[in-house]
DNA sequence: GCTAATTCTTGACGAAGGTCAAGAAGATCT
DNA sequence: AGATCTTCTTGACCTTCGTCAAGAATTAGC
């Protein structure tokens, strides 16, 4: 790949990230250009860390491109709870609003192309314009929302019924994400959810 | 208890409500004004139910006092999966924002006061002023980040150990709520939380 | 394309949790 | 306070899941 067919992927992927953003509110050039402004964008290599635990949260992520894994680390082992994909705004909440350590890992499951906004840009970009406030609150609210469900599915579901529905909603995770983290995902052992697998599918 | 006390009551927990919100951000007298403006005051009887499920919810609620479960009916049974006390909000978020009809239902477990905030008067409140935006997403968020904890410790903890962190971290609840309520939070039968808590006190 | 890692599968076994049922303890109502 | 209803506890039994270990399959690196 030459270096004009690289710099004309990133400008799609840049696209991709305001297309998103579009979904949320119509924005203008000059809204587009303080984005930009206050961003920073970053390419993660497969399995590379993004963030680790125990450092103090200053940024917010955007994934323009590629797919992001949540995970905890519990006596060495390593627990995911949650998977990032293209359009969706990723921050270790608590380590963020409060400055306090984080317990979250974050890590690229495959090459991964973020936007960063850093707390002090976000802050700015949240003076600058009610527009972007209500970005803020609506992209949390849908994390809310999808967080929700998630308590939802393991109050009210089995295993396999967290699988089974997992499959129909959001079954290109299973292409693209080591079956082992979406084990811990549905919060079951790797052994278990092979099991589970065997079962459903025959 | 006479009409002269009922009243000193109900004032002192609505002053309650405006010291709660005065915790995200200062609110003058014109603010406080506008709040209970487009809110509505309503108190439920212990066991009565809030909002059921299959309805499209329209309403925010805020507890000033008092205890309301979220639960979901999982064949014929309810599964408690949140509980809401003195300073949080209450909101069926899916279908709040998409208007589709909810799975969750909300009961006091005690006698509780809400006040109530109307899909109408919500949106007016925020435009009305960029305080009750923020006051919005800092709830949000609070509410987002309280959720993601309790998926890490679905994900990262056993049932014991939840068990143990609930006692340290909110032990009040057992006094206010049911324990079969609590099993099902902790995401066990009330039987194994029974034995949980006799391996764990003794 | 071959080798070396890594990941996934399978079996055996033990630990933990669910279910049913019956009795104890606690709450509620008049 | 007594009767009734509900919730909590306990035991027995069974199902499900976790763990360990070994082999199969897949992936990654050279």
């Amino acid at each position: 790949m030459n270096l004009g067919q690289t710099n004309l992927y990133l400008a799609r992927m840049t696209d991709n990230f305001i297309e998103y953003l579009k979904n949320y509110i119509p924005l203008d050039k000059e809204d587009i250009s303080k984005l930009y402004t206050f961003s920073e964008k970053k390419v993660y290599e497969k399995n590379e860390m993004i963030f680790c635990e125990g450092k103090i949260s200053h940024d917010i992520y955007f994934v323009v491109k590629g797919c992001v894994r949540l995970f905890y680390n519990v006596h060495g082992k390593d627990r995911t709870a949650f998977f990032y994909t293209e359009g969706q705004f990723i921050c270790a909440g608590e380590s963020y609003t409060f400055q306090v350590p984080a317990k979250e890992n974050f890590q690229a499951i495959e090459e991964t192309t973020l936007m960063i906004f850093s707390r002090k840009n976000t802050d700015k970009l949240l003076e600058i314009s009610p527009k972007f406030e209500l970005i803020a609150r609506i992209a949390t609210e849908n994390e809310l929302i999808s967080c929700q469900k998630i308590i939802a599915s393991f109050v009210t579901q089995s295993a396999e019924e967290r699988y089974k529905e997992l499959l129909n909603n959001n079954g290109k995770l299973f292409q693209r994400v080591p079956q082992q983290y979406i084990a811990s995902f549905l919060g079951v052992s790797p052994e278990t959810l092979s099991r589970i697998k065997k079962r459903v599918l025959g």
